[in-house]
DNA sequence: TCCTTTTTGTTGACAAGGAAACAATCGTGC
DNA sequence: GCACGATTGTTTCCTTGTCAACAAAAAGGA
């Protein structure tokens, strides 16, 4: 195999275990599962969570993550909230109940995120302008597939 | 954002479209969707190919590809076949209902990788070193990652 | 040979998540 | 003010896939 396609094999090794790259083995939180640590960690990080914008974030529909804060409630993980001005937005913030498991995954989120940085920190800025470029190349063609998939049947030749 | 974060963004982001990495916009065959459509192509690619070779290949559970190829048996795109030596193991071959999805998915398959491979090859042998030991780092991390998900014993409640 | 362990394929119960329908509320235009 | 489209959150139905239990056959081992 010459070097343009066990660079191919690499990469597809990597989208392969896409879970695992993005989250390594972070989060084992008892009955939680990822997604639903995630969920905290969302509502965590945002001004005013709520449904639509934690669905936003996690790439999920709003519906999935009614679903996740309605049994995330009733744990009291999180708890919700309303402003005076508006009758109908539901916010969510982490109760005390969840604030460990919040913590916990910043530390092992941000441990992760380290360990990645470091990798690249091991190339000098040269080497690192080649690998960013190449990154984005293969970004550029990722988001081409996803035009595809999402333009109407009149925009395809 | 320094070169060093930006990678990791650009990674993040790669694994983040990991479907669309793997599959691009390939396949949209009528009422078949791309599980349905890959395991007509293992089975297609593979020498006596089973429910259990398969999963291994799919990544999948010998449960979840059992009721794919059910599905695909009764849909006459694939058949099955026993050896007169063996009376437990069966195996699958494409039916000539499923030709042409194997035919199609197969051109489509070869188009999305050629494009990968394109996009390597406009780097010089130099810059394509640097990418595949930066790759190869990468997949270290997401293997020591994989080590630990399965050696923590999962016997939490 | 006979007995035990492994392998293979299937099934049912279950959970996760998407799609779509829905009600309630908001917000804008008039 | 009122009407109407847009947003938001929830729920129901459906599909997908895992897990665990299972039966049948194979593979070894004494």
């Amino acid at each position: 195999m010459d070097q343009p396609h066990r660079i191919v094999a690499e990469l597809i090794k990597i989208a392969e275990h896409a879970d695992a790259f993005r989250h390594g083995s972070e989060d084992f939180y008892g009955p939680l599962n990822l997604t639903e640590v995630h969920c905290i960690h969302w509502i965590g990080i945002l001004d005013h969570a709520n449904v639509t914008k934690v669905s936003n974030e996690m790439g999920m529909t709003r519906g999935a993550i009614s679903k996740i804060c309605k049994k995330l409630l009733q744990k009291q993980l999180i708890e919700s909230y309303q402003e005076p001005e508006n009758n109908k937005n539901i916010y969510f913030r982490v109760a005390d109940g969840g604030k460990d498991i919040f913590e916990a995954h910043k530390v092992t989120h941000n441990q992760k995120f380290g360990e990645k940085i470091n990798i690249v920190k091991k190339y000098d800025a040269d080497e690192q302008a080649v690998i960013l470029r190449f990154l984005m190349d293969i970004n550029g063609l990722v988001e081409s597939s996803l035009e595809k998939i999402y333009a109407t049947p009149s925009d395809v030749d």
